[in-house]
DNA sequence: TCCGTTTGAGTAAACGTTTACTTAAACATA
DNA sequence: TATGTTTAAGTAAACGTTTACTCAAACGGA
């Protein structure tokens, strides 16, 4: 225990300090008995086992043991084992903290979605997830909730943080994101969203994914068909689903008027109130287009209250093909997208950006049992 | 571009550390380049903004820099104005790696969830998410896929890059964990589990809960009731619940025999098939205890297609009422657990361990339409 | 034998912060 | 006028790695 006489000055100082510290009670406290106690103890900072730790159990350098760590040639095979039976028995673990330093690699990865807790997302972020530990990455969450300044602050903590990449998921990329993209060059890419910035990107053509959609309820019979669509002003996943609807009716001379289209936010809530708008816009309608499971389920829920039997009576399609899709009552029809797949493969992207694949993923009509076929 | 004869001997350590480079090729023919070309360039090496680039632009010391930065005393207030003129000007970004390094703390915190995609974790963690993010803390997430091998890699991986704090979701801790646990003094906290080694946790009663349950359906006046529980094997989320719900019947005069009771796996598929033993080994069962909505979702919808209608002729009570329960068709009546806040509070209680809180949770019923009433 | 290469190391300078300690000037008090 | 305190800084040493460069010994070939 070293011994000093501590200047009023230095005490000062150390309080101040102390302020930023979580404990700060404890530590004044503290300081004011070594002042006391005329001692200064520096006792409260526990080390942990370092590379020096090693080198000098070991009698070697730190170098050597740094080039043990990381496969590098440079010693015999004598002292690599020396070196390694003493990490073992030291409990020697490598600070990702200071080599994340000195390498300006952090292996770690950010993840920007706006809600952790749907079906949707956290089936991206689980293939997110999976990929990322099997590159040796680790991956943060950060929910965005869609709040424009919360994403901001994200994204600046994420570059403070140096993350090595990006990921965001499902969010429309405004001027103010792009801008903080752009200035520190981390890579980004995005998934189910895109952008007009040049940003990668890996998503469903929801424009076909729509239109196939609708072609698949025309081909089953259907000609009275309306759609529950998300959030009007979404220009990612509403307006090309909407015109995909319509086109899709167009083609086979069906003219698509507005009240055979409401709008929601993607939620079960919103499919509730969608079904039941509808059902009063477009009475005649029997069968409908959904651009989220929830809110097929929603509508499902509202049918069977009022007593309306699907698929006998109202035929239901949904999008995204989540887990909620075959759980429902009756199991639902809908649009898969392989939502896994892309957050896996995004971690590829991202991680190897030369890797030049079709952002394109291919979708596919989940066939279950709300859409009642005319057709035969 | 400073010029430098390189040796053969450097180039060949060159190429050497390039190895562990990701993109290895490219850097080894920049060095090969650089040693035709008789060039030691440093070109590659992106340098970001640093504090001294700050330092030396507003004409202070570093110190002063970081001062104004933390909001520590130490400066005049036009020096300040002048630092933080420069800083956004710059557009510095501290670096949290270096910070992380000094301060040893690195305002993140690892959470160990044994899957992202189901509505149970991802509630909890929607929760840990959202208090985190309030604390200023970055969340690691690691699924874990209850796989043992995998849990230990992600606890040294969150060791090493030293987070200030763990935090174990519905995992059972093993002798391997604790011991993981113990050496590195890292705070933990355990969610929606609990572990005789001394670790602090926050969930429900899980045997009161599922007394309650079955009380609740003996109250609506049954007396023929199953239960589908969850893994067998699982000490924490099946023994207490199979436990409660046997000491229920059997406090009001009913014998529990192996016959009412089926375990599945929590999933909507063990619900399927528990439903469907259930039925053959306790055909005159009227109401069923499931272990989780996603089971009772499971049994739903096998008694759907069965023709059997919930809840007339079978009552169904779920457990955790994530958002599925409200969804189904009928919605689900089920045992409800404070899920989004046990994720808030586990923050709360990893960030403050002085907090004292009741580790048990309030749990209560969430009455909804899968439950006759015989009662009245 | 001489010279170039390989092997098995070591030394010390980064990486970008925070902060302990120092210092000079200004200010206050007796 | 001394003396002590406060203010507004600066200097430099950490933090725990990686790695550029150095070096001596061993080796190999002509």
């Amino acid at each position: 225990m070293k011994k000093k006489k501590l200047s009023i000055q230095i005490i000062y100082r150390k309080l101040e300090y102390s302020k930023t510290d979580m404990n700060c009670i404890e530590t004044a406290l503290f300081i004011c008995y070594c002042f006391l106690e005329n001692v200064y103890a520096e006792s409260w900072c526990n080390m942990s086992i370092t590379i020096k730790d090693v080198a000098k159990q070991a009698n070697v350098s730190v170098a050597t043991v740094s080039r043990i760590l990381n496969n590098l040639p440079g010693y015999s095979d004598e002292t690599q084992q020396r070196v390694k039976k003493v990490i073992k028995e030291l409990g020697y673990q490598p600070n990702a903290v200071a080599r994340g330093l000195i390498n300006r690699k952090t292996k770690t990865i950010g993840v920007l979605v706006p809600n952790v807790s749907d079906l949707f997302a956290s089936e991206v972020l689980a293939g997110i997830e999976e990929q990322a530990h099997e590159f040796g990455y680790s991956v943060m969450i950060c929910k965005t909730n869609h709040d424009g300044k919360r994403t901001i602050n994200y994204l600046h903590a994420l570059y403070e943080k140096r993350v090595d990449g990006i990921i965001i998921v499902s969010e429309f990329i405004t001027l103010d994101y792009y801008k903080a993209i752009e200035t520190n060059n981390v890579p980004v890419v995005l998934v189910a969203t895109q952008s007009d910035y040049p940003l990668p990107f890996i998503k469903v053509d929801d424009y076909q994914a729509a239109y196939d959609a609708t072609t698949y309820l025309v081909k089953k019979g259907h000609s009275h068909i309306g759609m529950i669509a998300g959030t009007k002003s979404d220009a990612i996943s509403t307006t090309p689903r909407v015109k995909g609807f319509t086109d899709a009716l167009n083609d086979v001379g069906i003219t698509v008027t507005n009240e055979m289209i409401t709008y929601g936010d993607f939620s079960f809530k919103s499919g509730i109130e969608g079904m039941d708008k509808l059902l009063k816009s477009y009475p005649k309608v029997k069968a409908v287009f959904c651009a989220s499971d929830e809110m097929a389920v929603g509508a499902l829920s509202l049918l069977y209250k009022r007593g309306i039997r699907v698929p006998e009576r109202i035929s239901l399609i949904g999008y995204d093909n989540t887990a909620t899709a075959e759980k429902a009552i009756p199991p639902l029809t809908t649009v898969a997208q392989p939502l896994y797949k892309m957050g896996k493969d995004s971690i590829q992207l991202l991680l190897n950006p030369a890797l030049k694949v079709n952002p394109l993923y291919p979708h596919h009509i989940a066939e279950r049992d709300t859409v009642h076929s005319y057709s035969e």
